[in-house]
Order: C-alpha cells, then structure tokens, then sequence
DNA sequence: GCTTTTATGCACCGATCGGTGCATAATCGC
DNA sequence: GCGATTATGCACCGATCGGTGCATAAAAGC
C-alpha cells in the first residue's frame, strides 16, 4: 500500500546501540548515526523518533543482550555459587576483549549527564535491580545448597555482587590491566567462601 | 607593570573542577564554565588556555583533593586495616550525601569518550594506580599486624579495593540507595576478615 | 495509468559549540 | 602624564549540533 522500507529494523537497531555503547549519548552525533546504520536522518526520525528515544532504545536492547549474556547463568533454575562464579570469571575475561573494553552500556550511561533524564535514570535501574535480583537468587540458592557461610546474609552479598559487577564494567572500560579484572572478580568469589 | 587579573585563579579553578565533576568534560560548555567561574570565555583562555587543558587542572586538582580526603587516610604511617575500614565506610558515606552523589570525577572521566585521549587517559590511571598504592600500603600494614589470613595476596587484594572503590563511585553516582552502598562497603571489608 | 501512502534524500533551520580578533580598560615603571 | 604591558568585554568566526520541510521515489489498491 506505500513504499517499503529498505532497511531491517532490527539491524538498524542495532548498529546504532554498537555505536551508543562506544561513545555514549553524548558522544554520538546523529551524524555518526547516520554513518552507523547507513539511513539517512529523515529515515531514523521517521521510523525510531528522535535522537533520545533511539538511545532508549539501545538501552532496552541493552538490558535484553546483557541479560541473555551476563544474567541469564544466574537466573537459571538451580544455579548457585558455581553460577557466580562463572558469571563474574567469564565478565573478567570478557572484559580483556576490544568489544569488552566498551565496557556496559548501562554501567556507563549511569555516569553520564543524560542520566539524570528520568526515563533513562529508570532503565539504568531496571537493570541493575535485575542484576541484582539474578545473584540474590543464585546465592540463595547457594545458600540451600550450603556453599555459603552461614552468618552471612544473602541480601547483602547481592549488594556486593552488583558492585562487582558495575566495577568489572568500568575498569574494563578504563582499560585496566587483565590481573586487575581477574583479581576483581577472584576476590570477589572469594568473599563467598 | 601591567593590568591586574581580577580574580583569584585557584577559585575559579575550583569552580571550573566544580563543574566539570557534575556534567562531565562534554556535558559543560565554556558558557558554563563562564557562568560558574564569573570569568568572560577570554580570560578563561588568557590565563588557563583552551577547554582541555582547564579540564586536564580539574583532573589534577581534583587527584589532589581525592588523595587528601580519601587516601590520606591509607597512605600515613602505620595504617592498616582499621584505616581501610574507615575509608571505605567514609565513601559510602559520603556517597549518600548531594555532593557525593556526584561520584568521583576520575571513574566518571573514565566513562567518558574523552578517556580516550592519552593525557586524560594518563590522568585516569594516575590515580588508580595511586589508590591501587595506597590500598597495597595499608594491607602490607594490616598483614605485619597480622590482621590478615595468611593465604591472601595483598597484591591482589589492592586491585580488589580499587574495584571496590570504583563500585562506590559510580553507584553513589547512579543515585544507589544507602543500603547498597553501604552493603558494597561492609561485603568488601568481611572479605578482609 | 492513476491515486494514495509511506520512505527516502537533500537542503535547510535556529541554536550552540569551541575558539579568536580587536578595541578598550587598568595597572605598572618612569 | 606617558608609553608599555596585560586583562577584560564584546562581537564574531566556521563548524557542528539536533531537528524539520519538502520534493521525489517506490510501492499497493483500484
């Protein structure tokens, strides 16, 4: 009934949250956008609104591929103190990757002005209570299992862990040395024992 | 022998360093930084040259004033590990206050696209690198007093408080509640014990 | 083929960006 | 008072920012 796009949606999407994820909202010019996806600008107002609800956008694409990748370990029935253990080995070491050194798009948006925009304020935490929520169980759970001391509570470990979690992101970002992450990561599992 | 400057030039320094702690290196503008230095965009440049090399002196001032106020605590004689407890609790602390909620301008910087040019870059690891020293110190401290366990290495567990503090940063700037904060801090401390 | 509808490309908007040229103001040694 | 020197205020620079108006292109329904 009209022209069709020429374009696939979800590639633009995601091209354009690469992009965010690399220099952030500030940092990303619609021009840079425009060079990223390959769409004239008139195309992404068109189909994705304007600059800030594209970023919402990667955000809400964020959240969905970090949890697929990061979270989804601590969120599967029965995954305990092994499960930690992989999630924050397996961060470490992503974090020595040059995709890695992005660090979170999450992390580092937290630290940007823009974050300070309510709707972008409330995905940041979105994710973070979600992270959160993914250790307390795997620690409860591993807690059922007795793999904890018994004196320490598990809402408070999910505190840590989240922590963690946020200062793995951006050292890596920072462009720490790989025994920096690991010794992160290792202390931290540490802490469990 | 010549016209007098009209202000004094470590005030507007620190209301320059003020600035760039709560928006950034791209979030301020010179206009902001005449409006919150007083000062007309010419005699910014005149007496402290362009954007980057007034942010570069926020960096440096503010490695100063992070070292008197947070590391001091760590770097003096015969600290050990009581002092790491103070420091740590002080940051979270200090996080749940308006200023604090700022975060620490190095992890921010580090965030930031700007990190990645070398001399902010340098800059950021100068003082994690320092904090990294600082932490290091005071475990060597707390290991001669024997407060320690004995398989711990106090190499790795400086890289772990750097972590740690960089966790309390940029969550006391993503507006973290009091109990996370102060959940990171006290998990961080029980690994020590 | 024609109209309708949507997508695209291009030019352009006002605002703001970091940075500078220049005239003027204010102090000095003399 | 006078010239030399530096500080300041103001206007302005080209570039880029996010965003839009509009003509054109490409499909569908008829």
């Amino acid at each position: 009934m009209a022209r069709p796009r020429e374009f696939d949606p979800a590639a633009v999407r995601d091209q354009a949250l690469r992009r965010f994820w690399r220099d952030g909202y500030d940092g990303t010019s619609l021009s840079d956008l425009e060079q990223a996806t390959g769409l004239g600008r008139r195309s992404l107002y068109n189909s994705f609104g304007d600059k800030m609800a594209l970023f919402l956008g990667a955000l809400t694409d964020f959240r969905a591929l970090a949890a697929d990748t990061v979270l989804s370990g601590l969120e599967a029935p029965g995954a305990g103190l092994a499960a930690i253990e992989h999630t924050l080995m397996a961060l470490a070491a992503a974090g020595q990757t040059p995709q890695g050194r992005n660090g979170c798009l999450i992390c580092s948006t937290a630290a940007e002005p823009v974050a300070r925009q309510a709707e972008v304020g409330q995905q940041v935490w979105l994710h973070f209570d979600r992270a959160e929520r993914a250790f307390l169980k795997a620690l409860t759970q591993a807690r059922a299992d007795g793999a904890l001391r018994t004196g320490d509570s598990v809402e408070s470990l999910a505190k840590f862990l989240l922590g963690t979690l946020v200062s793995l992101c951006t050292l890596a970002r920072a462009g720490a040395p790989a025994p920096t992450l690991d010794a992160v990561a290792a202390e931290a599992l540490n802490r469990l024992r």
